[in-house]
DNA sequence: GCCATATAATGGTTTAACCATTTATTCAGT
DNA sequence: ACTGAATAAATGGTTAAACCATTATATGGC
């Protein structure tokens, strides 16, 4: 019926007046915000107040600050920065574990691949082949670090075919949890990179023809085989 | 290839200290931290430094605060808190649309129900069934307050029923949203309300026959139907 | 035993000063 | 003129000490 009422912390005044005007476009990104010891002022409170406000600011993504003369807060483009650090708090502290992870991955990945093969312009099918194709060649070359990157940029850029910014979020959100904690794991293997090419090599088939179950069957296979292999590698780690 | 090197914010190296020490499991949820005043000297930082840094730990959602004698910052139990805030930032910032959210849900919930079904136990469906029977009888009350937060438990706790943390947090961090954002657009609507009660009563027999694709299939059409209307009222909103 | 009151621990805020970083300016040397 | 090193100044980061506000607990009168 009724919620906490409204606790007298001055820093969260300043907080919601700051993040509301954020929120209703009068402060643009790329904007800043006026010096700490003017802000000060115009809230008529003290600079510890005001920087335990920018603190929680900037922890929300909602700012960003910068040292020295013509530094100071700079409104950002809101981003998956917060979730991506969520995720990877819930992984880090065991209560979402490699196999959870990949279930919910396959379900959704699934459905996004679904959806960008029905929404995906000829443009974007270009994109993704130059992508493919940058990938291979680091395959090639042995580039095990740029190849994870180039990987990890071809499925956050499926995300942006569907043109919907909450699949887009998410997957930058697994996949940029995927990359940091992988990429400590994993040494190069060219069996399973080389699966994973032809994989994407499939795909982007499928996406063309038009065949949205298809695709998603084989990005859900795609992920499953890439989670076992991942499993059986942690767990010998895990004996050593 | 490298990152960015390490701030010199004495924050920020407090911060790390204690999540670390969360995480790894070395202090518990519901154990408290020192006082203000001793942390400072265990960190050999300044009040100020030290409260700043404990600011961000709330904000991140791993500590909580209390005021007063015995008070102090208690280490909480992660939950959705953060991912909750997210996703409301983007749709009060217009990031993201009801549309967008939406499309979201129908696939989101397909998969959670199609899971729900492969695992729920005896146990399960009878909750179940008892959230069904409260909103049911919320229903008839005309208490449309209580209805709508019964309904967000059932919604939860299909998603609980999954035993997968992962899907728990996504449909908890999009029922608060939708609860936030849509009772102050919605008038108790009886017909609508009903319509909502039969498709409950129609997934739980659907997950008690364990059948998957027909329990998926019934929510996906319920989100699709339940969108529509609001999108028709929002509209209808917009133009008084 | 119960209730009002006082006490003290704890977070919240203020002030004023100084430190560290970074950009812009100045100026010497060529 | 140009270059580059020294300098200045704006801005965030940190410290210290004091005081205010809230609340659990202890005290004491009844």
């Amino acid at each position: 019926m009724f919620i906490k009422a409204k606790q007298s912390r001055v820093f969260q005044d300043v907080v919601e007046q700051i993040q509301n005007a954020i929120i209703s476009g009068k402060l643009e990104p790329g904007s800043k915000l006026p010096a700490e010891r003017e802000l000060k002022d115009m809230f008529n409170t003290s600079r510890g107040t005001l920087r335990e406000a920018l603190r929680v600011l900037e922890q929300k993504g909602l700012i960003e600050i910068k040292l020295g003369v013509s530094g100071g807060a700079i409104i950002k483009r809101i981003d998956a920065g917060i979730m991506i650090e969520s995720l990877a708090l819930l992984i880090r502290s065991g209560e979402v574990s490699l196999e959870h992870l990949a279930e919910f991955r396959i379900k959704t990945e699934g459905s996004i691949v679904e959806l960008a093969t029905q929404r995906a312009t000829k443009k974007d099918i270009k994109e993704l082949e130059k992508l493919f194709n940058r990938a291979k060649a680091y395959y090639e070359k042995n580039d095990w670090e740029n190849f994870l990157l180039t990987d990890e940029k071809m499925h956050t850029y499926i995300g942006t075919i569907t043109r919907n910014p909450v699949f887009q979020f998410v997957q930058k959100t697994i996949h940029d949890n995927i990359h940091l904690y992988y990429s400590e794991y994993l040494p190069m293997d060219r069996e399973r990179t080389f699966e994973n090419l032809t994989d994407f090599k499939k795909i982007i088939e499928a996406m063309k023809a038009g065949d949205e179950r298809a695709a998603a069957e084989i990005i859900m296979d795609h992920v499953k085989r890439f989670n076992d292999k991942m499993l059986e590698k942690t767990r010998k780690k895990a004996k050593e």
